[in-house]
DNA sequence: CTGTTAGCGCTTTCAC
DNA sequence: GTGAAAGCGCTAACAG
């Protein structure tokens, strides 16, 4: 194999080859009706014979600032819901030319806050951020620099600087409220890992309220450990522990969870709704696969990220944005409840 | 809300707050050890307080380079084989403290067009690619900047730099022939879009070869229309088209279409595998969860990322790399076939 | 151990 | 319509 040079050509040399100066192509690259058209011709011809890529740092740098990029940091790329987030970014995003960064936190706050710094050195014109509990140090940093910031999947009166979701305490008292209407008495509730996921956590505490309001006895409280991407097999494997509570109906804090759970329950001989009634959380594409379908908790994850987009790319134009902004969830009555 | 104001400090305001030149600063920040430990202190508590970030553009403009970024361009967040591949490249790139820039080109070659040249001007230290067909512009203005470059998920012998996949015709011939050999005769072929998709392409010639060898017949072909992300109502949709060529196994070439078409067959009263045998792509976690559990291709997605980073990191650093490198798929035999 | 001098590749004035 | 000078924020190379 011949050796690969790194070899990106220099306005200079364009300049050069169309008989210019670089002060010359760079008018014709960012302002083309400001130069003649037939040095344009030629400017156009050498970028090509080139190749010239122009060099966005170099840009940015002598611009002083923008080099049209949003960094978003998400707790895995892996989960469907968090990918929808993405997508709504995108999308928002690609009309104005925004370019979308990606970082994996791993559900780690300590991950979180390596990346914040580190994304920050490249100057994002703004950052979306999931959830709305992190470390002082990163919120500080923020605050200070400056920059558009949307945190999102939950709500905050004291955002950093914007925040778009929906309230998980809400949603999950409501998903509770809901089963106790349908007649359950003893419902049980299995987390995901909440020492590191405040949207869990937010959950759990909705899903106490309603019990207290309907006067129904709160079991334990089951958690799933690995601060990872929920499993199918992770649901599986927590059922019978749960089962020792004598429920009849369970909530899981993702449809992951809840579909290992009924195939687990199937493989027991439980009936499914008839002895137990399943309900998930996010309405994932797997919740219409599994047999019962999954009742569940639809989550406006894809809505979440473009509204997110949106605002951010008001506020780098300086228009005003909302400081909060609620995206509705609903619940989605299904055939694993009665 | 109080106005924000983007506020980045300099360097020269911490080498001013810690009484020394910018130089020293950069020193400290780079190589601490040639710094005084007193000096140091000074200059640590000075970027403490002013709360600064290193401006990662200008280092890499000074630097003559490296960003410390790679690029990778998906199809889609959305498709969980794709975001194995990030979370594989991810974990390949962490150690060595690369960052992902992640972009989408929705299946589209000119988006694809569009994406490389918009990043390559963010001069990024390598790229990775989805397949190996692309336009002759976007081929030649990589193969001349000279980035590192890998092609995934199919194989090729004239890849642009590297390629890491599998042999998607092989692939499918295997399971085709697979088919055969459970007493399948009359085996149908549902592909994805595959003017877009080269995958869907040399899978559809894989299933022919198959057929040819074996001596059995070929049934029309359906193709799923949009260039977007598969559906499981896709497949659904599609499955009285495909009944009509009375076909006794359907091979997809997702395993979310072979999903949507077991429901389907469910809904109709036919039984799986019994009367038909249904087999799909991939390998997803949906393909344990639909019943009858899902006879699949599993694809080394993950293994695919990683592999690509190591390669890339190679390259950067000026290490030999293969320019091939194949990595195993494997039939995945359960209860939707007979 | 620390400072000085250049200069990365481009864009912003301000001239011509 | 085009060019010359200055500088974006940082680092490499050399002095001291």
């Amino acid at each position: 194999m011949t050796k690969r040079e790194k070899n990106f050509p220099r306005m200079a040399e364009v300049a050069k080859l169309a008989g210019v100066t670089v002060m010359t192509v760079s008018r014709a690259l960012r302002s083309p009706a400001k130069v003649a058209p037939d040095t344009l011709k030629r400017i156009r011809a050498a970028i090509d014979k080139t190749g010239y890529v122009p060099n966005a740092l170099a840009g940015a740098l002598s611009a002083g600032g923008g080099g049209k990029t949003i960094t978003a940091l998400i707790p895995t790329v892996q989960h469907a819901i968090f990918a929808d987030t993405i997508t709504g970014l995108s999308a928002a995003l690609r009309p104005e030319g925004y370019h979308l960064v990606l970082g994996e936190t791993g559900y780690l706050s300590e991950e979180e806050d390596a990346l914040v710094a580190a994304f920050l050195s490249r100057r994002p014109e703004g950052f979306l951020l999931t959830g709305v509990t992190r470390s002082p140090r990163t919120r500080d940093l923020l605050k200070r620099v400056g920059v558009p910031v949307v945190e999102t999947w939950e709500l905050t009166n004291t955002p950093i600087d914007m925040v778009v979701g929906y309230s998980n305490e809400k949603a999950a008292h409501e998903m509770t409220v809901w089963l106790a209407g349908r007649g359950y008495k003893r419902i049980a509730f299995v987390s995901g890992p909440s020492r590191t996921n405040e949207r869990a956590r937010r959950r759990e505490i909705g899903y106490r309220r309603a019990l207290k309001e309907q006067g129904l006895p709160v079991l334990k409280i089951f958690t799933i450990g690995a601060p990872a991407a929920p499993q199918v097999e992770d649901g599986a494997a927590i059922l019978p522990e749960v089962l020792a509570e004598k429920p009849d109906a369970i909530f899981f804090t993702s449809d992951i969870y809840a579909v290992g759970a009924i195939q687990e329950a199937r493989r027991r001989g439980i009936a499914v709704p008839k002895e137990l009634g399943i309900a998930g959380f996010h309405d994932l594409a797997i919740a219409t696969v599994i047999e019962p379908k999954l009742t569940t908790v639809h989550v406006p994850g894809r809505e979440i990220g473009y509204i997110a987009g949106r605002n951010i790319l008001a506020r780098i134009r300086g228009e005003p944005a909302p400081q909060l902004s609620a995206i509705p969830f609903s619940i989605v009555a299904r055939d694993s409840t009665k």
